[in-house]
DNA sequence: GCGGCTTCTTGATCAGGATCAGTCCGCGCG
DNA sequence: CGCGCGGACTGATCCTGATCAAGAAGCCGC
């Protein structure tokens, strides 16, 4: 019973969605918005971007977006709520390949076996912008810009690919797991030190490699140093530089 | 001193090249013979695939393809020897991301930074053919079927990029490395059944995440059980089937 | 041939995290 | 209200693979 466990008393959690897209202009924080950008908002080629483009949605916490074996025919930003991308093995145990907050792809993996080799299940009520896949690559060949654009969505997704390799400490992959998503809220416009865990602790340890129980461990630990606040899923960032430093080796750059 | 020692002997190793390559034709084996095919023998696009590329080499083992930091303006195909990709964090510890054999390609990761975000390291004498890939971009958004190849290679490179994640044995994690070598030798066209390792045990560990001493343990226990037979860097897979299995789960599919 | 080097192998010990087990808490429901 | 259930936290033990250490085998140049 230490009597700092009342340190990381956390109030209203913030919601985070990248919705402010109307019939002309994309979402700002989406990951086609520089794409929209270099068309330039107006022209005839930012109305074919939006003919591409659907709405779908609202799934339900533990829906699937897609499941492994669909055919592949479109790739999905994130509008709201964030999503997991999961295998489940021949055993039935299921590995956690990645979660995706507001304003990212998921998909991209599926061109090459033109099926999805990956289940995406929300992790939150979410809804998503649905780009048909053939039609995006007939646009890309008459704009470079959203050839350019994809080529690039895909070369950033291989780098982010390396985070989970190295064989690195609980606390190292715990801490670079913090900053991560910090600095993927803070990239969208939201909050980089207090957001929602809209994971569970289960996933979070699947996806880094770990039990359950020693994510726990570790997220308890942080809090007792002071390095966060904690309250169920709410965490705070207290001292981003000392978490970022714990998890260097495993961040990008 | 146990008698089956000799189990293992192997005598003349092969020399994998993929260069049947001529004025005209890539090469067969290479990762772009499909956009050639696509496009179509003598066509004028052929013509322009051709003038965008270069051979380049040779390489001594051991000499830098590209290093981190190096700015991003061409792709390597791999022609003859081999590859390995690592980086190099902040303690001056090298972390291995890959090999790549004859056929494959190297770069794609440093199209979105613009600059390569690793070292890439000759294992043998080496050669390549560079594409340069402002040159090829260009080409693409005239030939969707270039497109098409570019988003083929950059997706599938995804999905191998999971292979080293997952918490799995040792045991798993070598028998799924050679059966990944073998598949890859066999989808070139050498034999993927016997190959040399041209990469040290300790760029084997270091890229498995495994201590160098595990290695040898793992390599010299498949070999009494029977699973392999190993010479030096020479190793023939006797029984592929009994490493699939233990490598099933984290090889594709 | 011989030193000097790196790589590979094998053995002995150690530690980080998995596993097993138990408790607590919040929540939905009869 | 009590009950059941899943998720989260904590403690005790075990096991895999890292580490430390030493020897064996290649592979140079000379």
């Amino acid at each position: 019973m230490r009597s700092d466990t009342r340190a990381g008393r956390l109030p209203d959690p913030p919601s985070p969605i990248a919705d402010d897209g109307d019939s002309v202009r994309f979402c700002r924080t989406c990951a086609f918005a520089g794409a929209c950008l270099a068309v330039g908002y107006g022209k005839p080629e930012l109305e074919a971007l939006h003919c591409l483009v659907e709405h779908v949605g609202p799934y339900r916490t533990g829906d699937h977006v897609f499941r492994t074996g669909d055919p592949f025919r479109a790739i999905f930003a994130v509008r709201a709520g964030t999503v997991k991308t999961s295998l489940v093995d021949r055993e039935g145990r299921e590995q956690v390949l990645g979660f995706y907050l507001p304003g990212e792809v998921i998909g991209l993996n599926a061109i090459y076996p033109e099926q999805f080799p990956c289940d995406a299940i929300a992790l939150e009520n979410a809804q998503f912008c649905r780009f048909s896949f053939p039609a995006m690559s007939a646009l890309a060949t008459r704009m470079p810009a959203v050839q350019q654009h994809l080529f690039r969505l895909l070369s950033k997704e291989l780098g982010t690919a390396s985070l989970l390799a190295g064989d690195h400490s609980a606390d190292e992959r715990v801490a670079a797991f913090l900053c991560d998503l910090g600095s993927r809220y803070a990239a969208r416009g939201f909050s980089g030190t207090r957001f929602a865990l809209s994971m569970s602790r289960g996933d979070i340890a699947n996806y880094l490699r770990l039990a359950s129980e020693t994510v726990s461990r570790v997220l308890t630990r942080f809090r007792s140093q002071g390095l966060i606040a904690l309250e169920g899923r709410q965490v705070e960032l207290l001292d981003a530089d000392a978490l970022r430093r714990l998890g260097e080796g495993l961040l990008p750059g």
